[in-house]
DNA sequence: TAGCGATACCTTGTATGCAATGGGGGTATT
DNA sequence: AATACCCCCATTGCATACAAGGTATCGCTA
């Protein structure tokens, strides 16, 4: 463990075919272009990225832990559900975990650990500005965790990852629904900045709170329009 | 999505090889028959369990997305490390969530739950008084995710059962180390049950946040001193 | 015609074999 | 004596082959 508060692991990530894979999988996962529920065969996958069977079920249980699918002894693997249920779990997950955390890291954040949320934060209005939706999803949620590394806590920065992944799905659909969902959030954004660069715990709580909050409903609704339309 | 507030998903396990494999495996690491940073030879385990060496590998990648195993293209598993930070960061993780799950349980919670809470209660202390540790752990947590069940919050149990088997590994230590760790335990968990059947949420979450931070501070101090001893 | 059962095929599960990486030890060189 | 380099072996990574489970379809029967 290191003694600075920062944690900058896996220097250099020699990456297998297993990560590889599981990469390109997550990703269309998160696009959608895997939908829900859908089957994946070993062997159309296998055959598509010029691969064997044996690294495909590899990531495939790479993917199930992280939520994205779902593994049937013998009957294969499915693109995991969707539910608006579970993004509200995930979203409230996020919420108590976040708090927490951004609370911490101000008791232990130095000058540099503020001069890369300032940034994070720049890196994301940059991308708002230039509307390039694919980055912002992104860099969004490496502004978030600009906050919280100086809380030194990696076990909570991994599972807060695989949340994010999980959240992402929602996201995406949202952002292909109405593009307004960004705006308010980077105004939030600078609000969150302002308390932790000024070292202000109670207040980056609230603020970080308001700022979930704000998302997650504004996530439901567009949700649940999907649905009334899907529905309709 | 059940209806009810139960959750009672996978109803009949099929068990396949590789699950299997990755519960002994899990078992042994917790156990510490499997030390941290003891290497694992896919090879020699194939051999020891009279299978192949594919399945073994589907169980690391199993194990190591719970944490328990560490995984280095190229160079094998290792049994991941244990240190008293993660250790306490685990417990403040499960101190937050599962405070707030059990005030939303209470929210939803029926007689049946309130039954089901106090069976499990029964259960725990029956092994308590019969002496039976390595059935008490699970026992415990088992008492605990009663509280929880109604809350409907799979992703959040699910994530918890995570954070419990980490957990285990430096509560087992603990338990070879001093045997009083179950004592104050049972008396807190007869508050805990009592709030919770009576309907007090408030009451039960500040019980549970007691709880969670004696067991937390009751490990910690196992640990160092264990520490200390190998450090003489 | 509806229901039931057997069979064939599609897909997954596991074993085995071969290629490739990495580390350790030994030797040569300075 | 220390260090750098190289080769060999232990071990992992991936592909192919074979076994087994599950599902759909066809035919048979009531």
């Amino acid at each position: 463990m290191p003694k600075s508060s920062h944690n900058f692991s896996d220097p250099i990530q020699k990456t297998s075919v297993v990560d590889t894979l599981a990469g390109k999988l997550r990703e269309r996962i998160l696009k959608n272009e895997l939908r829900a529920g859908e089957p994946l065969r070993q062997e159309a996958l296998a055959e598509a990225y010029g691969v064997s069977r044996m690294p495909i079920r590899e990531a495939f249980r790479q993917l199930e832990a992280e939520g994205l699918v779902e593994f049937h002894p013998h009957r294969g693997a499915v693109v995991s559900a969707m539910s608006i249920e579970e993004a509200e779990e995930l979203f409230d997950l996020r919420l108590i975990i976040e708090t927490d955390l951004i609370q911490r890291a101000i008791e232990n954040a130095n000058s540099d650990d503020k001069a890369a949320a300032e940034a994070a934060f720049q890196a994301v209005q940059a991308a708002y500005s230039s509307g390039d939706e694919e980055r912002w999803g992104a860099l969004n949620w490496a502004f978030h965790k600009s906050l919280y590394i100086a809380s030194n806590r990696p076990r909570s920065l991994a599972l807060l990852d695989g949340l994010n992944a999980n959240i992402d799905r929602y996201v995406r659909l949202q952002l292909s629904l109405e593009r307004s969902a960004p705006d308010r959030a980077n105004d939030e954004h600078e609000q969150l900045l302002k308390a932790f660069v000024g070292g202000d715990a109670q207040q980056a709580g609230t603020t970080l709170e308001r700022h979930i909050r704000d998302a997650r409903s504004s996530l439901m609704t567009a949700l649940r329009d999907r649905q009334d339309m899907e529905n309709a």
